[in-house]
DNA sequence: CGGGGTTCCTGGCCGC
DNA sequence: TGCGGCCAGGAACCCC
């Protein structure tokens, strides 16, 4: 059981980095050779503008010789990003970026999911599921009426349809399985009626701004870039809990196969 | 086009 | 104890 980055991890990591590297100059960029990750090593020479953060994604801005442009991180299942470096070699770490004032930032990432891109600014036209993601859950951009335009209409399990960062961006395994319970709906329902719709819409995000206050969860791998844990785990409801009771009801949870998917739920809280 | 399946990758864990 | 096999899972990719 693993515990990808999303939306509050990836946040986390966001705010901890911005201070760290906005307004600096990347003194050397090293990249491990691999389509994964050797275009970091173009943002050497490049003074950093701006650390956002789209979905699970991590968007340096940054000007170089080459233009206005990002360098856009996914940090996959196991990526980390860390400020400072661990002692010693590591074969797990495929990024490092030196700069200007002394400090450096080294990603590492055991499973290899990770993707780092440059794009020009703001063009992510090579990034798909970027360039196609929508709203950001915790802005205003995050419509109920778009929302429930979308799940009322029969499609895919609503599960697999959250997974696809399409209707709204930032959520992975974890926080749809706990917006789902918190809004009593089966993550295998093929559409939903618009109560439904607005529970899933609350939900979501108050599950993102519950885990975003804890520093995210860490159910195993995360870390943010400080290298401290998150503490949101304690605050789980059914991620990582099958064969345990309901918080709500009581019921043993159960595991289901969803979109090819792991998931956890109430079968008396969240009916099919 | 959408929906479903497969693939990548490795450490941890389970069972024999 | 050792080892094979399975599992976790985001998203690119492929096929129908």
């Amino acid at each position: 059981m693993g515990s990808m980055p999303e939306l509050p991890e990836v946040e986390t990591i966001r705010g901890q980095l911005a201070t760290t590297l906005e307004g600096r100059w990347v003194r050397c960029a090293w990249a491990r050779s691999g389509p994964r990750w050797d275009e970091a090593a173009s943002v050497e020479g490049a003074l950093v503008t701006g650390v956002r953060r789209r979905g699970k994604f991590l968007i340096l801005a940054h000007d170089s010789e080459a233009g206005e442009r990002d360098l856009v991180v996914h940090l996959g299942m196991t990526g980390q990003l860390c400020l400072g470096g661990r002692p010693g070699p590591d074969p797990h770490v495929h990024v490092v970026l030196r700069l200007d004032s002394g400090e450096h930032v080294s990603y590492r990432d055991v499973r290899k999911f990770g993707r780092w891109r440059v794009t020009p600014r703001g063009d992510y036209a090579r990034i798909q599921s970027l360039a196609r993601m929508g709203p950001e859950p915790l802005s205003t951009s995050f419509c109920l009426d778009a929302f429930t335009a979308e799940l009322t209409k029969e499609g895919a399990p609503v599960k697999a349809r959250l997974l696809l960062q399409r209707i709204v961006g930032g959520l992975g395994n974890i926080y749809v399985d706990e917006a789902l319970h918190a809004a009593g709906v089966h993550p295998a329902r093929r559409f939903l009626d618009a109560d439904e719709c607005a529970r899933l819409h609350r939900s979501i995000q108050e599950v993102l701004e519950t885990s975003l206050a804890a520093g995210g969860t860490t159910f195993r791998d995360y870390l943010n870039a400080n290298g401290s844990r998150g503490t949101n785990v304690s605050n789980l409801r059914v991620y990582g809990r099958a064969g345990q009771e309901c918080t709500v009801c009581g019921s043993v949870l159960s595991r289901l196969l969803v979109a090819g998917r792991s998931s956890v739920l109430c079968e008396r809280c969240q009916v099919p």
